[in-house]
DNA sequence: GCGAATGTTCAACAATTGTTGAAAAAGAAT
DNA sequence: ATTCTTTTTCAACAATTGTTGAACATTCGC
């Protein structure tokens, strides 16, 4: 025993170090371009022991998966009710149900956690992948996001369910490109956009969206 | 290099089986998600003629990501020049600018060539990724690109490059989880919308994000 | 203190990986 | 037929993979 004199941060433990370190390969190289060796190695752990904790290697990507849903999602939900709770009977504008739907990865973001980055790009990978999408997406968010197309149906009233699905289709791929963080547009926009400038990107995308699904649906 | 004179349809030979077994294989599980095994066996070829014909097994993959590059962007060029064509002096609409970025790809599938249905999901997968994106989508697209912003920047006079770079990325972003095809929507919306209908997609992307560019560029 | 539960390391496993060189088969040219 | 070239197979390689069981270390309840 001894006085820890907590003066600084003391090393994360063990088991996170691992979460977080394939957090991070996972999100770059996707699940087949990560080895367990190479997260030990970034873990400062040794590789018997992401096993101990997580068992197979699907089960670590998993829980890796699971980690930070809930939370997300809680703050996703708490937009949404709190854009409920301030309007009338009529609910929440379509750009005040978008807003809710985005802004709480923005600020998961800017919480300067790298960690959530990284967590959002493996949802960009898991999303758009046709293999990992359908086995792991609705399990998680498939609840939170019929609340959210229920709010845009009664924003848009009269619009035809199949529309609605195809514009949330169309903010889905915008936001799931966003996430994935690809510095595609910083070179084809020569630095004048910049992936990491989240607040940009959802300053343009929900003026955006908003005017796509009001075409669309409304009319 | 070859002489066309095949009177009727040969069974494919072998270095086009290959190609056409890694692009399946490559599109649904990534690069390091697959074999040459897997590959060797679905084109019922042995391991090691892969590597006679294509070398290492990245550049098998960047043959198979070349192989159709040049003809996609021969169609959706010259759809942008036959809008400009019938267009006025002041050039053609968004609506007609993305309906020739986007209809290109919907009559490739139409086809009936699975081949094009891997080859832009394989596109999707390499997009979406921060390893593979910014390795090797800039080389064979942004040119093209550039001509199609470039036609959006005139559609749109007073627009900021900035706003069309940001508006192009959400463009992109929906048409790349289109790509993918992960069958996300057709969960989601109970059936009512299906991934393999490209038709259905396109015709809502189109309004979706012309009237997305509309609303932040144009005001 | 002791002992049990938990955490961590070590060494090794069988299986699979990409890749290769030499042999064999097929095709083309003369 | 004979050579030469191209295509295809075969067998094997060293390296790396995920996974495991037993040993070692640490922490915790008492």
């Amino acid at each position: 025993m001894s006085q820890p004199s907590p003066t600084i941060q003391p090393a994360a433990p063990r088991r996170e170090r691992i979460l977080d370190a394939a957090e991070e390969l996972f999100a770059e190289h996707g699940f087949d371009g990560v080895t367990l060796r190479q997260i030990a190695r970034r873990a400062e752990v040794d590789v018997a022991l992401a096993n101990y904790h997580f068992g197979k290697k699907l089960d670590l990507f998993q829980a890796v998966f699971e980690r930070r849903a809930e939370s997300l999602n809680d703050a996703r939900r708490q937009a949404l009710r709190a854009s409920q709770a301030t309007a009338g009977d009529e609910g929440p504008t379509v750009e005040q149900i978008i807003e809710a739907f985005l802004r709480p990865l923005e600020l998961a973001q800017e919480t300067g956690d790298e960690g959530w980055r990284h967590y959002l790009a493996l949802i960009a990978y898991i999303n758009n992948s046709p293999y990992w999408g359908p086995r792991m997406m609705s399990h998680l968010f498939d609840d939170l996001v019929q609340e959210f197309i229920a709010a845009l149906s009664k924003a848009l009233p009269g619009a035809k369910p199949e529309d609605i699905y195809w514009c949330y289709h169309n903010l889905s791929g915008a936001l799931t490109l966003t996430l994935a963080q690809t510095k595609r547009i910083d070179n084809l926009s020569g630095g004048l956009c910049r992936s990491e400038d989240l607040q940009a990107a959802y300053d343009h995308m929900i003026p955006f969206v908003a005017a796509g699904f009001r075409e669309v649906c409304q009319r």
